[in-house]
DNA sequence: AATAAATTTTAGATGAATCTAACTTTAGAT
DNA sequence: ATCTAAAGTTAGATTCATCTAAAATTTATT
C-alpha cells in the first residue's frame, strides 16, 4: 500500500499492450511509460512476486486476473473522469487527458461508482473508448465512424478514433462537440468530401479523413 | 516537479500550525504528519533551500510567501473537493475527508477554478472551515455556534466545529445536514438542553455540547 | 550455421523520503 | 545557577523508482 501510482501505471500500460499482443514486451512498456527497459525489468520482477503478472525472463509477460482487474479499474476511472470533466465541468476534449491521468489514481470505489451514476452509467468516454463497468466488463460500443453513415441520415456524436490534440482542436473550431446531432447531406463520390451540418445548423464540408475519425451513434 | 505530494503535505501542515503559533516546531509537524522528527528536520532543510520556509536550527520556522501560497492552495482544493463530494455526489460529512486528502493534490488550476464555479464560489466547506479564494484570501465566515442563537429564531446549518467521525455520524442519525433550516424553540436554563426542529419537522432535544459544535448562518 | 543486430537482463549508482540510535541544544525545576 | 528532561539535529541505514553501462539472450541476416 505504498506509492501505488507507479505500479498502477505499469498495469494500465500492460493492459493496453495486451490488447494488441498476447505476450507483452519489456521495451514496449518502457516506451509507453517513457522510462528505460532496465527499470521495467526491475519492476516486472516485483509485479511477478506480487502475482500481478506472469513473467518469464526474456520471453515476455501477461497479466494475471488480479493484475488485469487493477489495470482495468484504472482505465475505468480515467475514462469516467474524462467524461465527467467534459460533461459536468465543460472542459474541451483535448484538455482532459492530463488531468484524468492524475484523477485515475484516486482510491475510493464509492467515489468511482457515484461518478458512474451521475454520468448515467456511460458506455464510452469522450474519445469513443469503451468504459468498463464496475466488474471490469467492457460492453462493446455501438459507435461507428461518421464515414460509414448513410447520406441523408442523422446521428449523435459519441467520440473520436484519433486522439491527437490538433485534431480535437480542429473539431472544436468547426463546432463539432460530444452529443451534437450531426446530419450528412451528401458525400462527393470522387474524394468523399462530406457535406454535413451540426444541430440543424449551416451546411459545411469535412474531409474523408475527418469523417473517418468522428464516431457516432445512429438512432 | 517530482513527487510533490510530500512537500505539499508539509506545507499544508505548517500552514495549519502557523495559525496557532507564529513559529512552528519540528515535533508538531512530525505529530501532524505521523512521522519522526528526524525526518522532518531533513525536509526542513530542503524546504529552506527552496525558499518555501525560513528556518533557523533549534529555533523554529515559518512559511515564506511562496510556501504559504502553496499551503493555502492545497487547503483550498481540499475544502472545495469536500464540498463538491457532499453537495454534488451526496457523500456524508464524515466520508469525505480521506478522499479529499487525495484530491487536494490534483494539479490543475483550471480544474480548481471550475470546481469553485460550479459550487458557486463557496466561503466555507462542510465542516464550517473557510475556503480561501483563488488569491489565497480567506473571507471570514459569519458562522456562529448554534448555542449562540436566540430562542425562537431560525438559521441555516453551515458547518461543524468538531470534526470527529462519531460526532458527524450522530448528526446524520438525528437528521442534521448541511443547508438544513434549524429552529430553536427553547433552551433549558439548568443544563442548556436545546429543543430544536429541522426544516419545520418534529421537535427534539440536543445537548449543550452538540449545540456548541453545530455552526449556523443567521439570516 | 555464423555473425550481427536488437532486446532483455544484471550490476552498480543516485536521489527522495523515511527510519533508529546517538548526540546537541534549549528550556524547566529545584 | 545547575542539572535534567524535552526538543531538535546528525549520522548512518533502508526502500523505491529510476538511471547508465555492460553482459546475456534471442532474433534476423547473410
Amino acid at each position: 500500500m505504498k506509492n501505488s501510482f507507479t505500479e498502477e501505471n505499469y498495469l494500465k500500460a500492460i493492459f493496453k499492450l495486451s490488447e494488441k499482443n498476447e505476450l507483452v514486451a519489456t521495451t514496449d512498456i518502457a516506451n509507453m511509460l517513457n522510462i528505460r527497459s532496465a527499470t521495467v525489468t526491475d519492476m516486472l520482477k516485483k509485479l511477478a512476486i506480487k502475482k500481478l503478472i506472469r513473467y518469464e525472463k526474456y520471453k515476455g509477460l501477461y497479466l494475471t486476473e488480479k493484475g488485469r482487474s487493477i489495470g482495468v479499474k484504472i482505465i475505468r476511472k480515467h475514462r469516467l473522469w474524462e467524461l465527467f470533466l467534459v460533461q459536468k465541468l465543460k472542459f474541451k476534449w483535448d484538455e482532459v487527458h492530463e488531468i484524468a491521468e492524475q484523477l485515475e489514481h484516486i482510491q475510493s470505489d464509492e467515489l468511482t461508482n457515484r461518478l458512474d451514476e451521475i454520468l448515467d452509467f456511460p458506455k464510452s468516454d469522450p474519445h469513443g473508448d469503451p468504459i468498463p463497468d464496475k466488474n471490469g466488463v467492457f460492453g462493446k460500443s455501438r459507435a461507428i465512424p461518421l464515414s460509414d453513415m448513410k447520406s441523408k441520415s442523422t446521428a449523435i456524436v459519441s467520440g473520436v478514433s484519433e486522439n491527437n490534440a490538433t485534431f480535437l482542436q480542429y473539431l472544436d473550431k468547426i463546432g463539432v462537440a460530444l452529443g451534437d446531432k450531426i446530419t450528412i447531406h451528401s458525400v462527393e463520390p470522387y474524394d468523399q468530401l462530406h457535406r454535413i451540418s451540426i444541430n440543424q445548423g449551416k451546411e459545411f464540408s469535412i474531409s474523408k479523413t475527418v469523417a473517418q475519425n468522428i464516431l457516432v451513434l445512429v438512432k
